[in-house]
DNA sequence: ATAAATAGACTGACGGTCAGTCAAAAAATA
DNA sequence: TATTTTTTGACTGACCGTCAGTCTATTTAT
């Protein structure tokens, strides 16, 4: 075997981004630690000299996602021309971050990441964004309050809240978006169930009804169109 | 010609009785199937002819939990003499049902149901008795709507959001309580975010401020005795 | 300029655990 | 006795993780 000496760095990383593909297409679970050396054509040992165990590179790959989704928020938040309102939706649509290019491509990358195979990558990735990302909610919802758009005595604990929320609510979309039938009548329904959880967001920091959009229509409609085929 | 089956469900009954007890000591990736057929002085072969898979068995119980759940629920959506704030208040108490006769105990089964390892467990359980106990929740916010103490468009989705609301509340008690220091200061921030997320439920329902009580204060209370010592 | 020493990336055979299989025996039932 | 149900436990195979040692580039000593 011909030996490859990389940079601590740039092997680091290269783990680091097979695994994101792997764990992606395949799953966390379902993909052996021999996997992924094996397409990096590199050893056992050397797997274990960067990363003390298979759960140690979930961590490290999660704490990159992670990092690189509050990099993109923090982008809209530190504006100074967005009012709060716009700035949280835009947030949401961020953390969300579903490119829409390749539609199939989107349908696999859904039907991994929601199998209960992969409750635990789901769960930490949760968790981990949330600690990350709550500040940011919590700086908008502060403006917001100045802007007298938003009404909440704690906007701290709510910013993790509406977090929250919308993580219980992405985890619904398999059963709203992928479960659903092939007519777009399944589709208004998952639609109505996304406004309540909208509903849910705007009540807990007291927004006008009708603010907060966390399913981006363009979206909701892309799937009209594909399903209809 | 009547089949004595109650010997096979005896057996099922055992082999959930004797996972149960593991699962909530050790938890449930750390139980080797193993470990459960030697506390039965059974074999291997046994255990896989009662269960499919080590998941089967797990869902099995999860099944069986969410049933008992359920049962304590509807002894009190059933009555007829009680308005929806309270029994939604039982209700939230019911699903929480925290025994703390014994507090060491008490410590170590969330030290191990709240543990990482057991992130699957959790999460599984989450989900079925949400789907269990929706409809409940959903007959006493309807309940609630027609007494005007609550007030919502939808409430079977209001009943899921307010029950999975909980659900993130009570993944943050590790945090609050367990890890809180041996100061009752530390206690009343946490009292703060509980009062949160119940402040948030009761804008979800559209009720009252200081209807919904999710903690229960006298376990806070006990809490409180029991690290001042 | 050359040799010796060190650091650090990399190797792969091997140990150990554990879920799940299977053929055959034992027990219950007809 | 014949048949079905239940039980057995050795065995397999897939994985994770370890470890003693190799190879190469860089640094230090000569």
């Amino acid at each position: 075997m011909v030996r490859i000496i990389k940079k601590y760095d740039e092997r680091r990383t290269e783990f680091l981004d097979t695994a994101q593909e792997l764990f992606f297409t395949k799953g966390y679970e379902q993909t052996a630690v021999e996997t992924i050396i094996k397409k990096m054509g590199l050893s056992k040992g050397t797997f274990y000299y960067y990363f003390k165990s298979k759960e140690d590179l979930l961590d490290a790959l999660i704490e990159r996602l992670s990092e690189k989704i509050l990099e993109e928020v923090k982008k809209i938040t530190d504006r100074e021309d967005l009012d709060a309102i716009t700035k949280l939706n835009r947030a949401y649509a961020v953390t969300r971050s579903v490119k829409l290019e390749n539609f199939e491509l989107l349908k696999v990358l859904m039907k991994v990441i929601y199998d209960d195979k992969n409750i635990v990558f789901r769960f930490k990735i949760y968790r981990s964004s949330i600690e990350i990302m709550a500040p940011e909610f919590s700086k908008i919802i502060r403006q917001g309050i100045k802007e007298k758009a938003f009404n909440t005595l704690y906007p701290d604990e709510a910013a993790r809240l509406i977090f929250e929320v919308a993580y219980i609510f992405s985890e619904r979309i398999p059963k709203l978006i992928l479960g659903s039938d092939k007519n777009s009548k399944s589709l208004d329904k998952a639609e109505k169930e996304f406004r309540v959880y909208e509903n849910a967001i705007e009540r807990i920091i007291g927004a006008e009804e009708g603010t907060v959009k966390i399913v981006n229509r363009d979206i909701l409609n892309y799937f009209h169109e594909k399903i209809n085929m």
